[in-house]
RNA sequence: GGGCGAGUGGCGAAAUGGUAGACGCGCUAGUCUUAGGAACUAGUAGGAAACCCCUGUGUGAGUUCGAAUCUCACCUCGCCCACCA
């Protein structure tokens, strides 16, 4: 064994045994149990970030952890290729977008493999190349067979810099998720998928996600947005059998309603329109077009409306209301029109106060008297000015008003949700073509199977502005129907990228498959992912859409379970001075020089030693550093011992040892057994990384003590020092590969089962008790473990100490909390 | 505006009803060394030091023999959603 500890020497030399060998190589069946570790597989933006690597790292260490505990692990590695930084660069530096992304791949694949990440490379899938993006092809063809592939022109979200459409889950705060272009809204004809028909299952069964953190399954819940209400329709006075129906989760406010508005887009507004209103109301209408999402969606801006000139009968009594226009009302969502109930809606209620509209209070606070509305009063109440229902508790009220609705038809009970469908076109280039054609005779005509995949063109020209690259190519727009044979065109548009990644964690488990989508047995047999490791960005959109996916494919029959991911951790950011890493804001920390400068095994102990994963990381120099120092310390600890420690020892019974080397065997049992809990229960790599740091520490005090070494010492010795070296196995793979070789180890030490403990080695022979008078701590007491309660109680109470408090005073109780304290309670 | 989560040394953090601050970073002193930003030893919550003692986990109350941990109110920060009727 070196004196030195290089580890750019070691672990290239095992980076290349392990490949050579293929030691992470994943049977497709086998006698043991399965175990699959999943990462979020990465964008090949160029190279490796902090984020990647602390990703990463963390499922490798559960991956080689379960491997070691005797799982058959899977642990595969891809790449989510399809995506806009590729376009862009052949827009800016004219390079071909697939050889951007595949010089790219080759360049982070390098830098995993330097990582020393425990991956089936034979798995690896890319969902830019045909062998992909043919089987994301047939699954869209899958939804259009069931019905939940479907085309529709409808106001959709545009991004202008990106020159593409958007779905609903990528505009964040009014804004592309990827440019932070301010989105705006656009008429277009485009494919939607209709995971709207999920919702109600996809809201359910997060309550079978028990694996997955809280947070998550509420921004989904949330997301969904279900709510229960009713519609109710009014006949519109003016105009013969013209009606507007409502959805309102408030029907018991029914007797409220002192006006009705619509959405500026409201289908069919042109009619309610009387000839005096039609130029002010248009006017309104433009103005309306011409805002931004976030100008138009904010609800800083004071209310703004115009009427139109019509009004509503209210079913209920009879009564007149206007109808009017505001840009307030979504048009997207319910009917696109509200009844207006100032009284008990805050923002009916900012309507009316500006534009002098009535407001009728009808539910008061039980037991209280009529007094002036200062703001709509949104709780709960007794419902007054309603006619036949006063009296009623308002919850009591909304079935009440519902029923009489059905029985009168005036509207029905309607459960609504905010989900809308999924928008997957997109005016892109580098992106799975939509595999669809368009012939004048037949209609809308899907790309037989045997035809797929639709491959993307190559004779195209990036440099266009505001259309589809696609649409230059000369070769891949014409095309004929398959149903008629007659000159038919191509759908130009492609997937949106979150299609690819919704369904790469089946196609791992069969990546080589050119008959099958992928073998359903084998996938069944597989899934779930029995723990997910990715970041919270994607807690509705990847998640959710990965989701639907399953749930789908299970209706297919392709796939017999529910749900694709056991277990899920959201891993917390990467930090540089307590601020993300960005390039712009110039704090990021290049892998490639840690790796050079340290090693990557100081990289992976750093990533996981400072904070649990689930909290945001602060990376800092000094960081890195300490940890470079604990391996350099650790190897030297073993190199110092090489002498005297070998596997050819056996441990003598325990109680012919002396007291130190007892200590150190239930220090290196007590060891073992704090790390499989920290790793088993909740991945806490940190406390476990210092449970190893206290065993060095310890194994140092130890040889520090002594300068001659029995059988015993040795025997003893070396126990604690292979226990270390396999504990450390997971988290440096390559230091302990190294040291259990030179010592004449079998490889690999990742084959090697992880250390045992025995339960009663674990234990101490001592304990210190603590004693408290009054709750405050006085003294503490060396006990045997598990002394008899009496002999603690007598000696805490003849303490000196303890009597100086206790003495002269009433003892009142005595509590003995075993191997723990002692309470005296003293009056 | 609504929802959720978090507040502990100079810093990252442990401890989820039982000795607060494990482990580490940083810092201080010492040893070794030509020297060291290396290594080792000791110390490091505050009350100047020491034994003792007192105080201390955002603030205030409560439950308990005992609270960082449970309950209530408030303050601050973070995240998500947000004119969703």
């Amino acid at each position: 064994m070196k004196e030195q500890y290089k580890p750019q020497e070691i672990e290239k030399k095992w980076q290349k045994t392990w490949e050579e060998k293929n030691i992470y190589k994943t049977p497709d069946r086998s006698e043991k149990p399965k175990y699959y570790a999943l990462s979020m597989f990465p964008y090949p933006s160029g190279r490796l970030h902090m984020g990647h690597v602390r990703n990463y790292t963390i499922t490798d260490v559960i991956a080689r952890f379960k491997k070691m505990s005797g799982f058959n692990v899977l642990h595969p590695m891809g790449w989510d290729s399809f995506g806009l930084p590729a376009e862009n660069a052949a827009i800016n530096s004219g390079r071909d977008p697939a050889e951007w992304t595949f010089s790219n791949i080759d360049y982070m694949r390098d830098q995993l493999k330097q990582l020393g990440l425990a991956y089936d490379w034979d798995r690896e899938i890319a969902s830019c190349k045909e062998d992909y993006y043919k089987w994301t092809q047939w699954l869209f063809l899958e939804f259009y067979k069931a019905g939940l592939a479907y085309k529709k022109e409808s106001p959709v979200n545009w991004c202008e810099k990106c020159a593409t459409v958007l779905a609903n889950e990528q505009v964040i705060d009014g804004k592309c998720w990827r440019c932070d272009e301010e989105v705006t809204k656009k008429k277009l004809s485009q494919w939607f998928l209709k995971i709207t028909d999920y919702a109600e299952e996809l809201l359910r069964d997060l309550d079978k996600l028990k694996g997955w953190p809280d947070k998550v399954k509420l921004m989904q819940k949330n997301w969904i947005g279900k709510s229960h209400g009713a519609v109710l329709k009014f006949k519109v006075a003016e105009i013969q059998d013209m009606e507007i129906s409502v959805f309102t989760t408030r029907p018991d406010t029914i007797f409220g309603v002192t006006f009705m508005a619509v959405s500026p887009e409201y289908p069919g507004i042109e009619k309610l329109i009387t000839d005096e209103n039609k130029e002010k109301v248009y006017e309104y209408i433009e103005n309306a077009k011409k805002m931004s999402e976030i100008e138009r969606t904010s609800t800083e801006r004071p209310k703004t409306g115009v009427p139109l000139g019509t009004h509503i009968i209210n079913p209920f009594n009879g009564e007149k209301y206007p109808v009017w226009t505001g840009d307030y009302v979504l048009t997207e969502y319910g009917t696109g029109a509200v009844m207006g109930v100032p009284a008990h809606d805050a923002r009916d209620f900012a309507f009316a106060k500006k534009f002098e509209i009535p407001v009728i209070e009808v539910i008061r606070p039980e037991g209280q008297a009529e007094k002036p509305l200062e703001d709509a009063y949104v709780e709960q109440g007794i419902m007054v000015n309603s006619g036949e229902f006063n009296g009623l508790d308002n919850e009591t009220g909304k079935q009440r008003i519902t029923e009489w609705a059905e029985a009168n038809n005036a509207g029905y009970s309607q459960v609504q949700y905010r989900l809308r469908d999924w928008l997957i076109s997109r005016q892109r280039y580098w992106g799975a073509p939509i595999p669809m054609i368009y012939c004048d005779k037949c209609g809308i005509v899907p790309v037989p199977d045997e035809e797929l995949p639709v491959v993307l063109p190559s004779d195209v020209d990036f440099n266009v502005q505001g259309k589809s690259p696609v649409l230059t190519s000369e070769t891949f727009v014409d095309t004929v129907c398959p149903v008629c044979n007659t000159p038919a065109k191509r759908e130009t548009d492609t997937m949106d990228t979150f299609i690819c990644s919704s369904w790469y964690y089946l196609r791992f488990i069969d990546p080589k498959n050119d008959r099958k989508v992928f073998d359903s047995d084998l996938v069944n047999s597989w899934m779930n992912v029995d723990q997910y490791v990715g970041g919270i960005e994607h807690a509705i959109l990847h998640l959710l859409y990965s989701r639907f996916f399953v749930k789908f494919l299970r209706d297919r029959g392709l796939l017999n379970f529910d749900e694709p991911f056991e277990n899920l951790l959201t891993q917390g950011m990467v930090l540089k001075g307590g601020v993300k890493m960005s390039k712009s804001k110039g704090n990021t920390v290049d892998p490639d020089e840690i790796f050079e400068n340290y090693g990557a095994d100081t990289a992976r102990l750093f990533i996981l030693s400072d904070s649990p994963p689930e909290r945001d990381f602060d990376w800092t120099d000094a960081g890195v550093e300490g940890c470079y120092k604990f391996l350099n310390r650790v190897w030297r600890l073993i190199y110092n011992c090489s002498g005297k420690i070998s596997f050819n020892y056996a441990i003598p019974a325990v109680d012919s040892l002396s007291k130190e080397n007892r200590d150190l065997l239930r220090t290196t049992h007590k060891t073992i057994k704090g790390i499989k809990e920290d790793i088993s229960s909740e991945f806490q790599f940190n406390t476990a990384i210092s449970k190893c740091r206290e065993f060095v520490n310890a194994i140092y005090d130890y040889t520090n003590k002594k300068k001659d070494y029995t059988d015993d010492d040795k025997a003893v010795l070396s126990g604690a020092i292979f226990t270390l070296i396999r504990l450390l196995a997971p988290i440096t793979p390559h230091l302990a590969e190294e040291v259990w070789s030179e010592f004449g180890g079998e490889f690999s030490i990742h084959e090697k089962p992880f250390p045992e403990f025995d339960e009663n080695l674990a234990k101490a022979e001592n304990v210190t008790i603590a004693i408290q008078v009054n709750g405050k701590l006085r003294d503490t007491i060396e006990m045997p473990l598990n002394a008899p309660k009496e002999d603690v109680e007598s000696l805490a109470l003849s303490r000196e100490k303890v009597r100086g408090y206790i003495d002269g005073k009433q003892l009142a109780k005595v509590i003995v909390v075993p191997n723990r304290l002692v309470n005296v309670v003293v009056k």
